[in-house]
DNA sequence: AAACTGTTTTTTCACGATAAAAGACATTAT
DNA sequence: ATAATGTCTTTTATCGTGAAAAAACAGTTT
């Protein structure tokens, strides 16, 4: 105990931003610009401001950022309320994908590697300033994230003092597995005693189908699996109309998104075994019949938790990329 | 929708810090130097720097500067090993008490103070820098502040723009005791469990003590029970063995540490029905039959429930201080 | 009048800088 | 040899600052 988690550990990263006194960078504005292309293959004029920053998520400021760029590269012609598309959007007029995250998702996605990259043993020492140099950022953002962070149960605050590693142990993965089967069966039974003309049925409907159409390509698809797993499993948890619950998912998430990253073994079928499972949660969901909805909910969450636990050696060591 | 939270609603209150530019304040040393002073009654002579430093909880650099400003008011005399109490500490040897303060303290009672000082309706923007401005700080600590604040559920960030406000409403207090009912009854259940030879027991036998002692006296010392209450609900929580049960139980403990302060109507009557609810709780445990547990827990959280839904009216209005 | 565009103000985000506090190292005393 | 003190370095906590992005305001166009 003691030893610092990031010290030197990992090549001399080339730094996230561009080195010098920059204050914010434009990631928001370049993401919308990239989405903003997108756009621009199916229409021959673009909307209005105010329609297009709701479109795209940002404001009209970034909307009038995005349009004089493309009036100054010769995507569109604009003035005032016409923005009429001159040509098709080329590839190198998208900014880079590195270019378009965010300060946060840099850091999560760095921090993330490092823990999972092997050598984070439980106790160590996380040093914010060490952190911040390694990844190029401020410290400011650093602390912001571990911040956001602590909540997932992995680090925890000693107070005027350093952060200490928690470690993505066995015993981490039971108490957030057990939190999550309180949670979802309790959810699961409020799905099932939800009215007939309630919206989510239809969701619920959608989302069987999307299941179906994935098993069927399951042979080339069986990567797009963890992205509708999230969908259901929220659909299901939003039904309990507790906020608690519900941002618990965000937990749940996070640790099977970067599970899902690194650990590839058996990936297909494993992916493969939890499609029926859900097809049979949802059909139990769909019969209204709670001791079915209870079983069937129960039976995912158990092979769901070996999935997650078989991933993590008893004795931390380091899982190759 | 769309008001602002904090838009002059307040008088313009004395900043916190000095005002100018100010980096970091001492309150750590102060703090320290109020509880050492209260060292100081009991002994002659004090120990070496790095049981200081253990016993106060702050570092040697802290104790250093502590001891020193000892010497200089002549409450000790100090030569490297020797320190020597010359004289007992007087009131005005004492930081005043809002000096020791964390900054994280400040902010928090004076958000909460807003909040719960009624016109905070749910849907209301929280504006950092007005935030910031009106309580004398910096916009970082306030940024900090809200980001650790927004896991208690009242408050919810919108990506590139404000925090927004969801109000200490009944929704939210119904959704806060489902999971702390969920929570504590699995807790309970896992406390009864533990065995015979567990540390817990005569942890449980001394807070039965403090319950016995408080009862006698309740006349006048029913305002100590709310600090006994988290005490006894925390050695519960803590059987689970989950960090998330037990780091759930700082949501409950803020809620019902504002709540305490800002209703005390009928608090004698309620606290001593809640020691005895407490009472029976304990034995139960004791008894380790787990129908019985459930049934003194469940029975203790549905007043406890009760009493925090009778103190939010249906549709919010000021609560007076 | 409603909805849009043009312009200005405010707020958020992220940085570097600095004092407080922690921690590490070197020295000395038991 | 251990454990303290004395000194120096590093890290954390907090601020002010400036660019990005949002929001508000004002003037046009349909």
């Amino acid at each position: 105990m003691g030893t610092s988690y990031c010290a030197s550990s990992q090549q001399p990263q080339a730094t996230a931003c561009n080195g010098s006194g920059m204050s914010k960078s434009n990631n928001v504005y370049k993401d919308a610009y990239n989405r903003c292309l997108r756009l621009l293959d199916e229409t021959r004029s673009l909307p209005s401001e105010p329609e297009l920053g709701t479109l795209l998520g940002v404001s009209r400021t970034t909307v009038r950022t995005i349009l004089a760029r493309m009036e100054e590269t010769g995507l569109i012609a604009w003035n005032k309320r016409a923005k009429t598309v001159l040509r098709e959007p080329r590839p190198d007029d998208f900014f880079p994908e590195e270019e378009t995250d965010t300060l946060a998702e840099i850091i999560e996605r760095s921090f993330m590697r490092r823990l999972l990259a092997g050598g984070a043993e439980a106790g160590m020492q996380i040093n914010e300033l060490e952190l911040a140099r390694e990844i190029g950022v401020g410290t400011t953002s650093v602390r912001e994230f571990l911040i956001r962070f602590s909540r997932f149960g992995l680090i925890e605050k000693r107070r005027n003092s350093h952060w200490v590693l928690k470690g993505f142990t066995r015993a981490f993965a039971l108490e957030l597995t057990e939190i999550r089967e309180m949670f979802e069966l309790r959810s699961a039974a409020a799905f099932a005693a939800l009215p007939q003309d309630s919206a989510v049925w239809t969701d619920l409907d959608r989302l069987e189908d999307e299941h179906r159409q994935l098993a069927s390509e399951i042979a080339t698809r069986f990567n797009e699996f963890s992205e509708l797993d999230e969908r259901f499993h929220r659909l299901i948890h939003r039904a309990s109309h507790n906020r608690f619950i519900v941002d618990f998912y965000d937990v749940i998430a996070m640790i099977f998104h970067y599970h899902y990253q690194w650990n590839k073994a058996q990936e297909r079928e494993r992916n493969e075994v939890a499609i029926g499972e859900h097809l049979a949660y949802i059909a139990a969901l769909k019969s209204r019949d709670l001791g079915k909805v209870d079983a069937a909910c129960r039976k995912h969450l158990k092979s769901a938790r070996q999935t997650l636990l078989t991933s993590i050696p008893e004795s931390r060591s380091p899982l190759k990329p």
